[in-house]
DNA sequence: ATTCATAATTATTGATGCAAAATATTTCTT
DNA sequence: AAGAAATATTTTGCATCAATAATTATGAAT
């Protein structure tokens, strides 16, 4: 019964990590007041890896801290959402481009199998969804810096707590499927201006649909 | 002799404010382990504020914490630098387009008088680069995306962490200023895909001298 | 003499308790 | 009855305390 044992990561970060989940289900509403008390006691620990893991998602930008008031989930607006995809057209698009330019056959074939998954999971939109993340970020990898990577992660969290988050509404599937192909082709024909131009619009695109 | 009295912000900010002039100072050096216990008995304070506010630096990529190992002052290499030059070239310049395009004339003189201020200040290494920052992270707010501020401002604390770290080497401050007012220059005339390019460009000397 | 194991010391991590501050409630006064 | 003041309750924030894990040192055995 240890399931300690198998435990890598710190307390605080397990309870990150689940808090996140509870804000992405909306379970922990933006705006609403997090109760330390009760969270603490909820999962059966003390305030104190509680506190800590509020302050990393405070970095994060998921939580807002008020002095003495305690943490708060955050509110986006409509107007974050647009920074937001505005600075994820700009640093990916960027990323796209470095992978056009330095990426190795290998693991451009890696995105090509995975924009295949893609293709083939246009049906069901939660699958969708999780494989075009994959792909997102397997690209930032590959684009080698882990600056931006980390930015990226986070602004996508963020992004996250807006109903209207999810890059793709459902009717612009298709639409993201084609963006999609022609940023893989540019990747394939070692294009980076076409590559960098590609994702731009990819996220324009999205911009425009969410908005 | 209460100089509490007049703390809005919290215990483990301030912290996290005496800990950043410790590690840009170099008092803390990159790659060393920060003792809890030694800091927490200096500072006067347990070490859970001290703990909340490692978990801050920690998010600001200014400190790593290892697992069960403690905290451990950053070390960013080579790369490191190039990377984020490369990020803050991609998101400065992006910012410079939009306030060519947004800001008020108000505003364009604000940044205006700082240069100015810049220019005069050739000789005081120290004010000059005081200055420089503060020129940039007002271009940054006028720019209305706090999200990018956010990222740009901790990057810049990270690059901080490396001795080549000025954007301006001794020698490079004549080319620097020349390139700043190549940048207002297209700002007043609201050019602001030049703009855009001439801050890009600045970025990229600067990462020339660095490297 | 070297290596492995065990023990002890040291440091991180988590829990509990207390005090100060803020908010809500109740009471008193006008 | 309405508003203001005072009190009570809730909650944050900090400190102290306990336990767990890791590293180092010491000793024994091969």
């Amino acid at each position: 019964m240890s399931a300690v044992s198998l435990s890598p990561r710190a307390l605080y970060e397990e309870v990150a990590e689940l808090l996140r989940q509870r804000i992405f289900s909306r379970e922990l509403e933006p705006g609403s007041w997090i109760d330390e008390l009760k969270i603490a006691e909820d999962y059966g620990i003390s305030r104190t890896p509680l506190r800590e893991a509020l302050k990393v998602l405070a970095a994060e930008g998921l939580v807002t801290m008020k002095v003495r008031r305690g943490a708060y989930v955050t509110e986006v607006n409509e107007k974050d959402l647009v920074d937001i995809y505005h600075l994820l057209g700009l640093l990916e698009s960027d990323a796209t481009g470095v992978v056009a330019q330095h990426a190795t056959d290998e693991q451009l074939r890696e995105l090509q199998s995975l924009h295949e998954a893609l293709e083939s999971s246009a049906q069901d939109r939660d699958r969708f969804f999780a494989i075009n993340e994959r792909f997102h970020m397997r690209l930032l990898e590959i684009a080698d810096n882990r600056w931006r990577k980390q930015m990226v992660a986070d602004l996508r969290k963020v992004m996250k707590l807006n109903r209207h988050h999810s890059l793709l509404k459902s009717g612009r599937i298709e639409e993201s499927l084609a963006e999609h192909r022609a940023v893989m082709a540019a990747l394939q024909a070692r294009d980076a201006g076409l590559a960098r131009q590609k994702m731009l619009e990819h996220f324009r695109n999205g911009l425009e649909a969410a908005a």
